[in-house]
Formats: C-alpha cells, structure tokens, sequence
DNA sequence: ATTTCCCTCCCCAGAAATAGCGGGGCCCGT
DNA sequence: ACGGGCCCCGCTATTTCTGGGGAGGGAAAT
C-alpha cells in the first residue's frame, strides 16, 4: 500500500503537463475506490484550474452558478488548514442546504474529505475525495488514508503551480534596507509623517525612499508598492 | 522507519500543549540525527511562537536583529511553494552573506531544509531542519525524507494553531463582496477614481467601502486596510 | 415582520500623497 | 578616481485621499 502510494507520487512528480495531473485524478480514483478526486484552484484573481472526475455537466453548472461562493466545503477549507470532512461543516442556510441537495444528486457522493492547499502569492487551491459511505466506513477511510491523501494533494499543487505561469521572482530583492523599512511602516498603518518620526529621519527623506521603492517596483502609487511588495515577501506584515 | 514515522506524528496529533511541541524537535533532531530542527511561524501581526532547538543566544540575536527580514531562507519560502533546499537559495547580497557567516558560526550548519507552511488568515510558518553535511549527502537526506518532513510540518502546524490564539475567523468573512472588489483594485494599483469606473460606481459609493472596509479590519488607514486584507489573505495580487 | 446588513448616492474641509526642483556625504566596485 | 547606489535634507505646487456628516432601496436572515 504503501509501496503503491511512493509510485503514485513518483508518477505526480514526473508529469509533464496537465494532462499528465488530468490522468493522475483518474489513477488516484481507482486506487481509494472512491467516487471522484477533485483538484481545484479557487482562485478568482488568476485563470482557474481544475483536474477532476466529475462529469461535465456538474462542472459546468458549478462555474455558472458560481457555486464556489456558497459552497460550504470551500468556505470551510478557506478558513481551515486541516484536511476538512464534509460532515464537520455547517450544512445550515439556505443555499448551503439546495447546493448539497443538487450535489448528490449529480452523483458527487454523500461523504468528502477535501484538503485545503496554500500557495505563495495568496494561491488557493483544493484536493477532494469523495464517495457514497456510510459514517463510520468514511471515518475509518478517513483516518487510514489521510497522510497519503496530504501528500498527494501537496505533490499534485507542486505541479500544478510549475504548469502555471512563470514566476516572477525576478521582480524582487532589489529593495534598499531603508525602502524596505519605509514600505514596511507605511504597510503597518503609519503615515508618512509617523514613519519618518519611527525611522527618526525627515518625511521629504521618507518620500524619497517610498518613490524609489515604487519605481523599482513598477508601482502606480503607494498603495500599490505596499500590496506588491507585500505579495511578493518583500516585507512582511 | 515508516513505523517510527507514524509513531512520531501519533505523538504530535497527542501533544496537548505548547511544551508537547518543544519536546517533538528534540525527538525529531535525535530521530533524523541532523543537527536542528525548528518550527516557528513567521508572523508579526500574530504573536509569534516558535519550537527549536537553537541555544538561546542565536534565537536571542536573531530576533533582537529582525534577522526574518533579510534571512534569505525566509523569503525563499515566502516565495516557493515547495520546500527549500538552503544551498538552491540567492545568498549574494551583502546582508545576506554576513548573516549565513553568523548563522554558521552560531552552529546552525551549512545544510538545510525549509517547509513553508501557510495557514489561514495569511498565517505563515516554516519547519526546518539543519545540519552540517556534504552536498551529496545532504541531497540524499532530503529526497529520502522529503515525504516526512511534509507530513511532519504540516502536523506540527496544525497543533501550534490549536495552541495559539482564538479564531480570529471572524475578522476575514465579513467583508462584503464590494468592499473586495474595492480593496483589490485599490491593491492592484488603482486610483479611487479609476476603481471606482471600473466598478461602474460613483467615486463617492467606492470611498464607502473603502471607509467600511478600513473600519472592519482595524486599520489605520487605506494603505494599512489593503495591506491586512492582503496579508490576511483576504484579496489576493 | 422587523432588524440588519449591503449597495448606492451626495457635500465639505482638512490632511496627505504626488511630482517637480535643488543640495551634500558615504561606501563600493571597476 | 570615477560612477553609481544608498543615505540624508530643503522647498513649492497640484492632485488626491481622508473622515465626518446624511439618506434611501433592497435582500437576507431571525
């Protein structure tokens, strides 16, 4: 078994395309028994991306109907950081109750475990097992398989961001120390005035550091320098 | 070994405190047999929290210095996705130099390993391990373990938020859908007025959002209200 | 059914950011 | 010893943002 999961991860690690992952949800379906294995993005800034078994059909009608809002597996793995069981989320509401209704009647299968995953760069993704089970069976699959299950959904992200876009780490690391400290204050909710007082040195000098710094980051204003330096771990909160 | 490696994570998932996390480095430094292991998260906004094995004058300076802003290890993971091999990182830079010559003289070794672990609300955390070895065999440490130390940090993580502060989960969610939108353009470099088109709003309507947006996140302003939306993972870019 | 939140719009005065100009000194690498 | 990057300071002008008001309609939840 376990033998079988080092091929698996093997097998993810050689991919080459996304293809490569599209097969993977298939291999992975067939070797936990389980109804569908689902990698999502939820990412609404970048181009989304999806490997999955569920039919087409499902596909389509949960990217219309922009389920992704009200879907309580993915606002529970949002705000979690362990894997998440279906059962543990709060099913109450409205259209918490129409969306699962229409779910398991698509044949998504009653029981899920879904795996949230955190990239750089505010990357969100998902990894979901699901099938039709009985409570106690789905535990004990659960518990047996969930080492596995995050190495899988870890291997299967890992690729997924190298078939993304290219990096632009390039952009970084060009920051003075002082323009660093400045975006930092500012980020941190000075003013202008506050931070040139925290650095002990005059606003026009910490003008200056906040202009370079935008330049150098090709950034709009001020607002802008802060977010993208921000997201691109220049400084940190 | 596989055994021991579940016996291991058993001992995490059994921790009940935060002293249970300071004792799982030591095990797993005796376990691995490399120099240090550490766990700490990487987030000022949060109070920081740290398991390690360093001795406490490195620890001492390296937070009396507010080393995580130039430690290249730390922004390499804020980056990356995958974990870090120390010697794959860009250590030219004057700072970064001096800083790796006083880490190693402080015994921390000249190979490591590094996890990025992210959680939710923009929580960000790193597992590593140390030692001083070859290249060769260092590379083969890694690709043999790789698959633990995954599972490891991310167990380890998910106690350290068991012991940290409450769910601030009710910080993130109650923005509203146009306040989102606000904050991001805002963060992808838009001027009020600009954001305000795109949105096909008044200027005015924006300056609401922005204004309930700023209130809901405690911030001091509109610089400081993206930054923690950003950091908090609230929008992303 | 009432409350509560969200969305939308408007005015205004003061504070802050942007965009120019100018100056000098330090250290580093070529 | 030279250019180049970093660090520090002064001034002015214009544009933009901030932080208070107030007001109404609609959707959703209790």
């Amino acid at each position: 078994m376990n033998g079988k999961l080092e091929t698996l991860i093997a097998r993810l690690q050689e991919a080459s395309s996304r293809a490569d992952l599209q097969d993977a949800v298939f291999l992975l379906r067939d070797h936990y028994d389980v109804d569908h294995v689902v990698y999502h993005s939820v990412n609404q800034s970048e181009e989304p991306y999806a490997a999955l078994t569920y039919g087409e059909d499902w596909v389509g009608r949960y990217i219309e109907k922009d389920y992704a809002r009200i879907d309580p597996v993915v606002q529970g793995c949002y705000q979690r950081f362990h894997p998440v069981n279906w059962k543990q989320l709060d099913w109450s509401g409205k259209s918490a109750r129409s969306f699962l209704g229409e779910a398991i009647s698509a044949g998504v299968g009653n029981q899920g475990l879904s795996v949230p995953i955190r990239g750089p760069n505010g990357q969100f993704a998902m990894f979901t097992v699901s099938a039709k089970a009985g409570d106690d069976s789905w535990q004990r699959f659960t518990s047996d398989h969930l080492s596995d299950l995050l190495l899988v959904s870890h291997f299967m992200n890992q690729k997924a961001l190298e078939f993304g876009g290219p990096d632009d780490r390039t952009l970084g690391r060009q920051l003075s120390p002082r323009e660093v400290d400045a975006l930092s204050l500012l980020a941190n909710g000075q003013s202008r005035g506050q931070a040139s007082e925290t650095l002990g040195i005059s606003e026009h000098t910490l003008r200056v550091y906040i202009e370079a710094a935008r330049l150098k980051l090709g950034a709009q204003n001020t607002t802008h320098a802060v977010a993208l330096a921000l997201s691109h771990g220049l400084i940190i909160l």
